[in-house]
DNA sequence: GGGTTTGCGATACGATCGCAACGGAAAACG
DNA sequence: CGTTTTCCGTTGCGATCGTATCGCAAACCC
């Protein structure tokens, strides 16, 4: 057969390229020839190893909520066997905010592919699942009454600092402010539970 | 001189073709000639109200935040002399969230404009002040401590919920239901001042 | 080692892009 | 009524787009 070549890490590698060149230029600057330059290859070897642009969009669409993922998974893992429910919440919203260079990087490309996805519904299914799955799992943290609602709420949130933030509208102190006022209030109101602490399972 | 036009009529007129392609196919399809198309006249005649794409893109711009100013303080209007200042909230949030088909179009528009502006950064600043604005507005109508946090928060779980509403992650009912279960949190923890109201002054 | 399969560079094609330039029609002004 | 100024449709230019296709080299199978 051909020569051996890992084909999953080649396509992560054009991703990257991708999402450098869109987050520095906007998704409407990424083209193929860009991308292949940006990941100094050629054009034709994009072309190899996706078919057509649509498929190299949502291969790195995928790249970037697999990442998200795993810095998600890391940071919690980071924080100790059990957490207060407060502070696992911090945690995973102050890790998917863009509150740094890195992350902002990060949050243009998830911006930009927001925006595409919501004139194409179909390339977002797996998007809705997570986030769905996300709900249930704060829901289970929160002491406060209504807490499905209260859990939508606070993704709700964490996805407009995220706009904000991007749009320099907000500061990074000024977000983690806004969450911890928010997290303040989810936490208030409710039976006394500050003792308790969460047992962290594999997924 | 010339035939007399109405110039700024005619640069709404093409704004409009503007966010209907936008809306319909995303930021990426808005061209001068599908515009023009769209508005139902010619290329040249875009380019003569517009010297620049980028030209026609702030303008249109511009107009989507109008828009949304109008329809806030309509929405207002209607609510009668003395509102409570929660259904005040309510009211101005719910006709800010792109709910129906319509705002929902506009909401697509502001989507990928705010896309568009997050690698452009001079273009945001309107929009940043119209946000500061509305966050000290709001403050002031919350019986919550920690007002400013409290409002700037609200401001992003609005935005927050129209991303997910465009991305068809929540429905129109979850996302009211989400919303007020907010402002329940927001007006309980508070002194009792419900009996009190809001009177409204012209901006 | 010949044949086959794959990796990938090069090139071409038709479409579309933003923009500039030209030209005529029409209206206001002298 | 002629001039002038604006309006705006047409056309063309160069660049870039996504995609199809070809060709060759390298590696694997037998």
């Amino acid at each position: 057969m051909p020569k051996k070549v890992d084909r999953q890490k080649r396509r992560t590698q054009i991703a990257d390229a991708l999402m450098r060149v869109a987050a520095e230029q906007g998704l409407e600057a990424v083209s193929l020839r860009h991308v292949a330059a940006e990941a100094g290859v050629s054009a034709g070897m994009v072309q190899h190893y996706f078919r057509t642009k649509d498929e190299m969009m949502t291969f790195a669409l995928d790249v970037v909520r697999e990442r998200n993922q795993i810095r998600v998974t890391d940071a919690v893992t980071h924080l100790g066997a059990a957490p207060s429910p407060r502070d696992l919440l911090q945690t995973i919203i102050r890790t998917l905010l863009p509150l740094d260079e890195v992350t902002r990087a990060d949050g243009r490309v998830a911006l930009a592919f927001l925006a595409y996805t919501a004139v194409r519904p179909p390339a977002s299914a797996a998007l809705r699942e997570e986030t769905e799955q996300m709900v249930g799992f704060i829901a289970g943290l929160l002491p406060c009454p209504d807490p499905e609602n209260a859990a939508a709420g606070l993704l709700a949130l964490m996805e407009g600092l995220g706009v904000y933030l991007l749009g320099g509208q907000y500061t990074p102190e000024q977000a983690r402010r806004i969450l911890d006022s928010h997290l303040d209030r989810l936490f208030a109101a409710a039976p006394d539970r500050s003792g308790e602490t969460v047992t962290i399972r594999p997924a």
